[in-house]
RNA sequence: GCGGGGGUAGCCAAGCCAGGUUGAAGGCGCUGGCUUCAGGAGCCAGUCCCGUAGGGGUUCGGGGGUUCAAAUCCCCUCCCCCGCACCA
């Protein structure tokens, strides 16, 4: 049993006393690296520890490759899921309450303080056991804590306030209106944290299109402007309560529910006065000034936008529909005054041509699908349908002359602009789902943020700096990079202010704060001098301080004065991001790529022009037990208790060794248990060599010369996985193959001596490689195994091909084989043979071999000709039926067998009879026989009573049990 | 719809780009043997089907093709996951 809380504390307090993870600028290459700060809503649970270990693992593996390694760690305290949460509180929430509670194990009497954004914020960042702090250093991440920081300290509020600055300067601020999600009760925006229902609803964008009824304006809500031309009529419930309504200077006629959202949507709304249709008076269609009827639908939904719809049955199943139903039922039409045969001879209006479809598409669904009545659930589907169809595929007929032709996804927006353009369209939003309820309980409309400011990704000139500096990056994996280039193409006004949330007002406009994800774009620069700013007054932070920082702009003397910043302390800052710029590999979650990650790029390509990050690693997701996590529903495993109960270097290596890190990661409690005792044989196989003799160097024997080969492979597959990112490869080869040929050198080296003096070696070696992924378990054995100074600061193994035996590694994998094949046989005997002999192949064959190796390198083996070559080279006094079969099992075990191995095999440089007598004993003990003989097959006094010596091939030695 | 990823043996997951160590690495699980002050310990072996001599049959979502040779290349098809914004 390993104390693993013991080791682990151990060693962590032995780096924090040595500084070791405190790098300062030197003429060593520097590595540094980032990963996305948390955002403290939470504890931190095991899918954070797996996005922390990542860029540790990569942190140890530099600096043990002797590079001046930089890994930084703060906290995101800025936007609104903080705010909310303790807003949950406050209004005690009993889920929430009970998650706070029971999961997280927060006393009752607490709670109130919960209320407060920030004691919450600082609660799960680094006060509480759950926190990311004690997290992380629990797990042992080798993070410089003196650069520490929370996006709320007021010297950070200052280094965004000089980057706004920089980017309102560069133009890229602009204003304008925007639709959010609004809670009329509590009279701010909300997140979809903050919904009862509703999550995930989108906002769409509604044309309307104005018809004319007299002096007054029906507005006809519809997301399919360009099929105004087959419009046929209007439709309205007659069972929904319609208003008139001054809108700006027009009298609109709207369902009841509407008014309040064009209100909310900065529409001027005058006086409402109830109103009563008349279904016999016409209307005139926008655009195409036509006369139309209203007609009844018991589908208008007057909740949905205006609760006015525009009727194009060629087009709308659902118009088609409710056409069809009045045809058939005339005394509905009378009982509103309504000529049905006016009605009866309303014909559908085909304007969009699609392929596969004929001249009404909207008719042809309905037919198919059998559809009669419009309250029929499929019209949703059918719907969807012709829309998706006609919008990917559809063109616009030839009569409509001035869009004849078009694609519908451009006339669409072609149609729109030309209605607006005439004031005969207007534009609402509406939810794309309902009901969107508040959590206060209220529900939820769109609102119109005006005065909203944005960030101008939409900006030409940026896009072209973003691409820029996105075409020097390296991306890990590679796939990421068309993600990348397809967001800076589609990224545009990014809304980056907000009313409510904690962090740092915009400086042009203070009454607005900094949105979260804004104000993270380029701190990966503020970490290199954000232990030093904390001994400077934050109030003397100006833009010319960072400008000296960031760009070297002014006089250090001169700003020193203005700003009582010591000059020295001024000049190392300078020095300090002119050594760790630009980044080397930012490190982030892949689904941040549409966000974060591109942003990123985007101001660092405004900011740092020349200093863009070097790469971008981007993580999987994390799940456990094939389930999703959520803190605020606490099914998650906090890393205080995953650390408790397996031990740091346990969690490490699990969270490392399954899957890559661009991978989806599975947490499963079995598998790290599983983990944990694995990594316990690891220990007292390690605790053995080290128990051993410290012998001097003998001759290496086969065994010895094949384990210390298997080692510099082992070296090489984790120095090129680590450099690829690949902490699975790593591990794999680091401890999972080092385990087991570690296991079969022990079994198969019967000599104490070779095999002390090799495992130790192999210790000192496979120690270094699994540093970076288990550093507190490497530390305890390094001390133990009498070595000097921390293995965290040792130097990385490097690949002695002085080591490298190709032939050792064939002799063992021949032997293996031979093996195999006993085993095969013995197992289909099943009887407990004593005596095995093996008739290894005689030199005439192994140059049969030779030949035919040469034929099956070219491809297709003419195996006439192979046979003739082979007669006339070797001159064999041989049956040909038995050559023929010699030759075939040749050529079938030859296109069986590895292209190296092969190639070496035919050099000759394998003695097969001397590698099986030195393996002899050893195959005697695997199989409890008592007797083991090896033979050339051609061997006149060779014991082989059923002639077996004759099915001897190269690598394939005859067998023979009794 | 747009963009991205993926379907491999009971499960997870390599391999695919550069076709030939591929019945297919490694881990988990399961089975057997050994060891053991039977304990969720350790060690060894096995784990697609058939087979009293190392063999044969059939496998990598499905179908077709290229090739002496395909999990790997090409074509068609089915299915799954993620993002699409004001949310970190």
């Amino acid at each position: 049993m390993v104390n693993w809380s013991e080791i682990d504390a151990k060693w962590q307090a032995a780096w924090r006393e040595a500084k070791l993870f405190e790098p300062e600028p030197s003429d060593k290459p520097k590595f540094y690296l980032t990963v996305a700060y948390p955002y403290v809503s939470g504890p931190m649970h095991i899918g954070h520890g797996r996005t922390y270990t990542i860029p540790d693992v990569i942190a140890r593996y530099k600096r043990m490759r002797g590079y001046n390694v930089l890994f930084p760690m703060a906290y995101h305290f800025t936007g609104t899921p903080i705010v909310g949460a303790a807003k949950r509180v406050a209004r005690r929430e009993p889920a929430f309450v009970k998650v706070l509670t029971e999961c997280y194990r927060i006393p009752r009497e607490m709670l109130n303080e919960f209320e407060n954004p920030k004691f919450y914020a600082e609660y799960f960042a680094r006060q509480s056991e759950l926190s990311y702090r004690k997290g992380m250093e629990k797990l042992g991440h080798s993070i410089d804590w003196r650069r520490e920081f929370t996006t709320v300290d007021p010297a950070y509020s200052k280094f965004v306030t000089w980057q706004y600055h920089k980017i309102q300067a560069a133009g890229l601020i602009v204003k304008g209106r925007h639709p959010v999600k609004w809670c009329p009760n509590d009279g701010n925006p909300v997140t979809d944290h903050d919904l009862l229902e509703g999550e995930g609803v989108e906002i769409v964008e509604f044309t309307l299109l104005k018809y004319r009824y007299g002096d007054q304006i029906l507005p006809a809500a519809t997301l399919r402007p360009e099929t105004v031309f087959g419009v046929t009529n209007l439709w309205l419930n007659p069972a929904a309560s319609y208003v008139s309504v001054r809108v700006g200077g027009e009298d609109w006629i709207v369902s009841e529910q509407a008014v309040d959202k064009l209100r909310h949507q900065g529409f001027d709304v005058g006086e409402v006065r109830p109103v009563k249709i008349d279904f016999t008076k016409k209307v005139e269609v926008p655009l195409i000034h036509k006369m139309v009827p209203i007609l009844p639908a018991s589908f208008v939904d007057p909740d949905n936008a205006t609760g006015v719809v525009g009727s194009v049955p060629a087009h709308a199943p659902y118009d088609h529909v409710a056409l069809l139903e009045l045809q058939e039922n005339p005394e509905i039409l009378l009982s509103y005054g309504i000529d049905p045969d006016e009605v009866a001879a309303i014909r559908p209006i085909s304007l969009i041509e699609v392929p596969g479809y004929g001249e009404s598409p909207a008719v042809d669904v309905v037919e198919r699908l059998g559809i009669r009545h419009q309250k029929d659930p499929r019209l949703e589907e059918a719907t969807a349908e012709v829309y998706r169809n006609e919008f990917a595929k559809g063109r616009m007929r030839s009569w409509v002359t001035k869009y004849a032709g078009m694609p519908v996804s451009q006339a669409k927006k072609a149609v729109r602009e030309e209605l607006l353009a005439t004031n005969e369209g207007s534009t609402m939003f509406e939810f794309s789902a309902k009901p969107v309820t508040c959590r206060c309980g209220s529900p939820v409309v769109v609102g119109v943020v005006e005065d909203q400011w944005f960030l101008n990704y939409a900006d030409e000139g940026w896009k072209r700096k973003a691409r820029d500096c996105l075409a020097r990056m390296h991306l890990v994996p590679p796939e990421t990079r068309e993600q990348f280039e397809h967001t800076i193409d589609w990224l545009h006004e990014w809304p980056c202010t907000r009313i409510v949330g904690m962090g740092t007002p915009a400086p042009w406009a203070p009454n607005w704060i900094i949105e979260s994800l804004s104000d993270s774009t380029v701190y990966m620069a503020y970490y290199t001098i954000s232990h030093l700013l904390k001994t400077v007054d934050p109030n003397s932070l100006t833009d010319e301080v960072f400008d000296f920082v960031f760009y070297g702009k002014g006089d250090p003397q001169q700003l020193s004065r203005s700003t009582n910043i010591d000059v020295e302390k001024l000049q190392r800052m300078r020095r300090e991001f002119s050594y760790w710029y630009p980044l080397d590999y930012r490190m982030s979650a892949n689904e941040l790529i549409p966000n974060h990650l591109t942003f990123h790029i985007f101001h660092h390509a405004l900011l740092f022009p020349d200093l863009c990050p070097r790469g971008v690693v981007s993580f999987g997701i994390a799940v456990l037990e094939g389930q999703k996590m959520s803190s605020s529903k606490g099914n998650i495993v906090a890393i205080h208790e995953a650390v408790a109960r397996y031990g740091a270097d346990t969690v490490r290596l699990y969270l490392m060794s399954t899957v890559e890190p661009w991978q989806d990661f599975d947490w499963r409690a079995s598998e790290a248990l599983a983990m944990q005792k694995n990594l316990e044989r690891f220990v007292s196989l390690a605790e053995e060599i080290i128990s051993l003799p410290d012998e001097k160097m003998s001759t290496l024997d086969q065994p010895a010369r094949w384990m210390l080969s298997r080692l510099q492979g082992h070296i090489r597959g984790a120095t090129e996985a680590l450099d690829n990112f690949e902490t699975r490869k790593a591990t794999q080869h680091s401890f999972f193959m080092m385990m087991q040929d570690v296991r079969w050198f022990m079994k198969r080296e019967s000599r104490p001596e070779v095999r002390a003096h090799v495992l130790r070696r192999v210790l000192d070696v496979w120690l270094r490689l699994l540093a970076p992924l288990v550093p507190h378990i490497c530390e305890e054995l390094w001390e133990k195994l009498g070595k000097q100074g921390f293995v965290s600061t040792a130097d990385w193994p490097a690949v002695d091909e002085r080591l490298v035996d190709r032939e050792a590694e064939l002799a063992e994998s021949f032997v293996l084989r031979v093996i195999d094949d006993v085993a095969k046989i013995i197992k289909v005997m099943k009887r407990q043979p004593k005596k095995l002999c093996l008739y290894v192949a005689p030199p005439w064959k192994w140059r049969a071999f030779q030949i035919a190796l040469e034929y099956c390198r070219t491809g297709a083996v003419d195996l006439g000709r192979l046979i003739k070559e082979v007669e006339e080279k070797l001159e064999l006094h041989l049956a040909k039926a038995e050559l023929v079969r010699l030759l075939q099992q040749m050529v079938q075990e030859i296109r069986k067998m590895p292209a190296q191995e092969l190639d070496l095999a035919a050099s000759g440089v394998l003695d097969e009879q001397a590698v099986l007598k030195e393996a002899s004993d050893f195959i005697r003990g695997e199989f409890s026989l008592s007797e083991v003989h090896v033979y050339s097959a051609d061997d006149q006094s060779r014991y082989d009573p059923q002639h077996r010596a004759a099915l001897s091939l190269p690598l394939r030695p005859a067998i023979y049990l009794e």
